[in-house]
DNA sequence: ACACCGATTATCT
DNA sequence: GATAATCGGTGTA
């Protein structure tokens, strides 16, 4: 059994958001709640390229109450309300003043047996599908209240995770972007190749 | 004050 | 598999 590691505060201080989108594929995410812990494998993201992407909340520089956490450090947790009813849930990256993040939009389950002691206090099997935005954060218990924290610093730690085993990972255009004119067409989305997204 | 944005569930075929 | 019904926060005026 390998250990799983926290993923080091560099990594989100890269400047490459896509290239990082692509790299948290395969890792774990874990949220801790009261006594409780749950984890999933990241199967889905979508990167958000800041001032110069149309799709992204911080397109052309707007830094408003909603949008100031994009612009913090790499690290930090961006959750905001769609639908009013879904929490998607996105991690900042880059230096503080640039805007860039990126969107998890699928998790796989993780069974407590594939994963050491240190998980196991506390840790809640959750089952069904978590392909799509909205369901992680209902399945992982993210909510509001997790914004402008973060990342392995709080309730919500991410790991390399040597146990699983990356196969080929899939790049389309992303999801709901519609807006975006040009920008919807960039292959900012990844997921793995064995994974049912809700959305071709 | 008002237009805009989008994920999920239920219900139908 | 397809379609319809659903909400509330945000940004701009």
């Amino acid at each position: 059994m390998i250990e799983p590691v926290l993923i080091e505060d560099e990594f989100f201080l890269g400047s490459d958001v896509v290239s990082i989108a692509k790299s948290l594929i395969g890792n774990l995410l874990v949220v801790k709640g009261g006594n409780e812990v749950r984890a999933g494998i990241i199967a889905e993201t979508e990167a958000y390229a800041g001032e110069y992407d149309k799709a992204s909340h911080a397109y052309g520089g707007r830094k408003t109450q909603r949008t100031e956490v994009l612009y913090l450090s790499g690290g930090h947790v961006y959750v905001y309300l769609c639908y009013g009813i879904h929490h998607l849930f996105n991690i900042v990256t880059n230096q503080i003043g640039v805007p860039h993040a990126v969107l998890v939009r699928g998790i796989l389950p993780v069974d407590k047996k594939n994963l050491t002691h240190s998980f196991s206090a506390g840790f809640v099997q959750w089952k069904g599908l978590a392909n799509g935005p909205g369901k992680i954060s209902r399945k992982l218990g993210i909510g509001a209240h997790h914004n402008k924290s973060m990342v392995n610093r709080g309730q919500i730690h991410l790991y390399h995770y040597p146990g699983f085993k990356l196969k080929e990972i899939v790049i389309s255009s992303r999801v709901g972007v519609d807006y975006a004119g040009e920008d919807a067409m960039l292959p900012y989305r990844f997921y793995l190749k064995n994974y049912k997204p809700a959305k071709k």
